[in-house]
DNA sequence: TTAATTTTGTAACATATGTTACAAATAACA
DNA sequence: TGTTATTTGTAACATATGTTACAAAATTAA
């Protein structure tokens, strides 16, 4: 258990020992769920730092129709919706439904509070764990607001970034569309589009970039 | 400009007196920027945890073309890019720049983490800060997966669950179409379809929901 | 190498939203 | 009250993307 939690994010950087002095000094509770049993109920209020240490979740939504939809998936270990935490309306946007065996550690929220207090390292970690959210759901709204030929120039100016060379090897179109949330054919139809405007070129799953002013104005 | 300071969400709680001893153990530097003049730049690495606690600033981007985009409006007070300040990419998304004379402090980040561990209401605080960034951006991501129907009802329903009221008040077209960021001529047309479809009823910009589960439905 | 499976391109049509333009309705004001 | 400015409804057309279907091409398995 201990190995598990010291692999996540939140106690990255902490040493078995202070882990240990750590628990000796804090409440906590250790719960075990078992396969398709509910971690946390949607609309619960928020008032425990959940660690999820071992197993594998999903983030469910239940709509008005009753239908469920899976929002996200939830890998150990992990923290359970940090930013949840420490919010007037902390209530659970989802329930997290365990999809094996899983193992959590909670920890009241203002008992937390004095971890984030004591240590550092644990505080830093939290920040940025909420932080990169924060990021990373900015760079998400930017993309949406891209056309399609726009989300397609994105990925592939970032892809030439990563490589660092001009030739990017091409995802298949099924996974592309997925990550783009649009119907395959559309974007088929569009990589077409840009292929006939000249601005790439893709042969044997090679993109090679033709217009790369271009291509930048379409990612905005 | 102490009372300013405490204005802002960040020292939300905090007396004068704790500001006053807080400010003589940390080193800050006070800075002053006359209109036009820019605070941050873009893509420049943020190391400091600006509280801009007097004057106006709007966030710029700069895209390929040279194009100038605003992105937010900054009023004082206000702590700027608090969840850039501990992340690995750290730098600016945005330039910041003064549409009136600004002032802000500054506090370097190492110097700040100090604060937030000595200071249990500052750490309540900008977690809170940040917490907040998340949720938000999660609810606007979600509300923009909607159709423009969807998002008509969602406003309506939050309206509603708002006054207690079945009956809501309706704002003019041309505002709720910036806030939904549609064309306007697009949004009339979309309220009328609905209802003709019997689902809404406005009369003297007054709503009257006609069909909740309806409702409920389109808004996911 | 042949057969089976998966991926890709493309056409035809459907739907949602944007754009432009203008007239009708309403509100604000002199 | 009449005049002006603003807001609304609506039509006609443009564009982006979704949906369905199917054949061609590429990949994988036998």
């Amino acid at each position: 258990m201990e190995e598990q939690i010291l692999a996540s994010r939140l106690f990255k950087g902490i040493s078995m020992e202070e882990l240990r002095e750590l628990f000796k000094q804090t409440h906590y509770v250790k719960k075990s769920y078992s396969k398709d049993s509910i971690i946390v109920f949607q609309n619960d209020r928020c008032i425990n730092m959940i660690l999820l240490y071992k197993g594998k979740a999903i983030g469910e939504k239940i709509n008005y129709a009753g239908k469920v939809i899976v929002v996200e998936e939830l890998h150990a270990p992990r923290v359970l919706a940090p930013a949840i935490l420490y919010i007037k309306d902390n209530r659970y946007p989802v329930s997290v439904y365990a999809v094996e065996a899983c193992e959590v550690i909670l920890i009241p929220r203002d008992e937390f509070v004095r971890i984030l207090q004591t240590n550092k390292q644990i505080l830093f970690n939290f920040i940025e764990i909420i932080s990169e959210q924060t990021y990373f759901l900015t760079k998400k709204l930017a993309l949406y607001k891209l056309s399609l030929k726009g989300k397609i120039a994105d990925f592939i100016l970032q892809q030439r970034e990563m490589s660092g060379k001009n030739e990017i090897s091409m995802w298949s179109h099924q996974r592309l569309a997925n990550l783009f949330g649009v119907a395959r054919p559309s974007l088929s139809r569009t990589i077409t589009e840009m292929q006939q405007e000249n601005i790439i070129e893709i042969e044997n799953k090679i993109v090679k970039i033709k217009n790369l002013p271009a291509l930048r104005k379409l990612a905005e």
